[in-house]
DNA sequence: AATGAATGAGGCTTCATTCAT
DNA sequence: AATGAATGAAGCCTCATTCAT
């Protein structure tokens, strides 16, 4: 279903900009910051090393821009999945689902809150806590929508939102992606955390 | 009442080993593996640069052994309220609440799970995979038993233990620590997950 | 009377050629050598980058060609002074006010004998020795013909020679260019050093 | 009688930054700075290339501080001659003399007024503006008292200190160090153009 | 003829590590 | 045991030069 999601922002067939990208995220992934040389990004690319820096004012920098574009990426379709039509715990579950979906497909090596590439850069570091607020607030604004619609108990939704937020990072602990069973489980442990006890008896998932 | 808890394993006084333990994990926390310098270490110690070399082969050896000496202390403070004689839900809720106030009173600058620190070194990045491993196995039995108890719901165990990992992280998402009342309602919110439903009203939590 | 005396000896309206060597002349004039980059030249020629190897093999091509015509033009136009048909003094006089007029309006960024631009090239630095000889044979021979009309003392021609060459460095001292009075001292000077000593009242240099 | 006075303000043999910084001029002097590397500095100087860098910020910052120590020393020698209780034509005498030989020893890389290694670094450009004024302050001094004592003819003192500055350069133009004849004859030559017209029979320079 | 995107050789600089004291 | 001056490997980045258009 979500499977024709791209598994990154850029495609290398775009043009040189793209495919730097591209070669960076995976080269920073498997490498880490400090290990990875420019010369490995631009030869995983296929380009010379100095045509990294027509794109890029320096390392920092393509790692910034990096960062910036694939998370923006990652939340704008998270986002797409929160505000919705649906009712917030339909809503609560597909985020879920695409989030760990999107995840499975790959080796994710940036935690979204971003505190361990924060020490790359201020500037980035700083972009990465608005961000986090930022959806955040949306994770905050969906489970005081659920608490509205009945469908979530009265817990204090700013603490359910970084309790989400820290579900969302489950796919990081294990190198081995979740299968679909796990996925559907993991929704219902946090559905059940947060859901009224009256409805002792959801709808199925995808009802 | 976990107050007393030292922040960290090593005491500076005990010796220049301690002093360089401490200071490296300050200083690798506040700048991260790749920015930090051996020279930074050794002065924040009070030591001279060729005296770390006297006490850990290199940089990596001592980044290594000052995170496995500290998720190892780590570990076996949290192990001993896994492993106790109360009620699964009374360790679990233990667990979470000495994870949480000990992460609280610092910077806690590594995850637990290590993606990001495991760049650095394949050795020590294969032990901290082992002592996830081990650990989220002593959370699959803590589950495992709460659910022959009656207390938890049946759920997965691997997968809850997965989940209960992602959310000891949260602290990590907020720069701020968690009060104790949001540690308590974060509590709450991991035993709703996971509580047997006719089980309505907990005995509370101090007993 | 000198004010018509173009200050260079390219016109960057007579073609590319001419107007890449203007630009070279005032970039490597501002800059240096070492800092001033091709694509520096080529903007502000207004041509692009690529257009500057269709004219000059590469960088140390064009520096030495810039510097070649400049010294050729600028010695040429002081080789007329010495060489005209009047007395040996008069020529002097007006070979100081000429070259001192040309440099007065402009940034000069070159010796002209050279040795700092020497480092660059072994073929430039050759050349400005040969044309640094050639010229001080020029002034040699001006002033042994000023000794034979008895206009001068008999001094060391060769010495002198120097140290005229040297005297016409002076406006590289001082940022400011010289004023008109100024340089009629300057003139003055060096007359009343060569003069012979019966020669008590010279005519007014102004004639 | 100049012979003891060293080439240059720096001992090798007196620690590793003056090793350092007689390879720097030596080496700056022989290749320009453009062409200069710091591993041939630090070669010749008998150090490892970092040892540079513990003695300097970087090359530009190596090449500031050996030019000032340079200058520094050279201009304070020529002061000691310009200050001295003798008369002043006694004392421009000698200025030239010492400085001429100064200079005949060796190859001599720099201006004394900068132009060309000014580009190089701004805080250098300044300082050597600074020092030139400063000096040709003192020149312009020992000329207005020689103009007191009545050895000088009534010229623009600052006019003549900037021709004698130009004179000063005159070693520059020659690679050819000038023998002791011809320092002779050039002081005669400047003695010539500022002396008093009545005093026809000057005392014979080298007595 | 004219261009400017692309390249990669070259050099500055950092910093982990050594070792003489 | 303790030190810190000295080292040099390693990598970022610049910019002269090329070449396809």
């Amino acid at each position: 279903m979500q499977a024709r999601t791209p598994l990154l922002p850029w495609q290398p067939e775009h043009g040189k900009r793209d495919a730097i990208l591209t070669s960076a995220y995976n080269t920073f992934a498997e490498f880490g910051y400090a290990n990875t040389k420019i010369e490995t990004i631009a030869e995983r690319a296929g380009v010379g090393k100095g045509t990294v820096y027509l794109y890029f004012k320096n390392k920092n920098d393509l790692f910034r821009q990096m960062i910036q574009e694939l998370i923006d990426w990652h939340l704008s379709i998270l986002r797409e999945q929160i505000t919705g039509p649906h009712s917030a715990l339909d809503r609560l579950r597909t985020l879920l689902r695409v989030h760990l979906t999107m995840l499975a497909g790959r080796t994710y090596p940036f935690h979204l809150h971003g505190r361990d590439i924060g020490h790359v850069d201020d500037e980035l570091y700083l972009w990465l806590r608005e961000q986090k607020q930022r959806f955040l607030e949306d994770l905050r604004q969906l489970i005081e929508e659920g608490i509205a619609e009945g469908a979530f108990r009265t817990v204090s939704p700013r603490l359910a939102a970084l309790w989400l937020f820290a579900t969302l990072n489950v796919t990081l602990i294990d190198d081995a992606a979740l299968s679909t069973e796990q996925v559907a489980g993991l929704i219902e442990l946090v559905e059940h955390g947060l859901r009224a006890s009256n409805e002792e008896h959801p709808t199925p998932i995808a009802g």
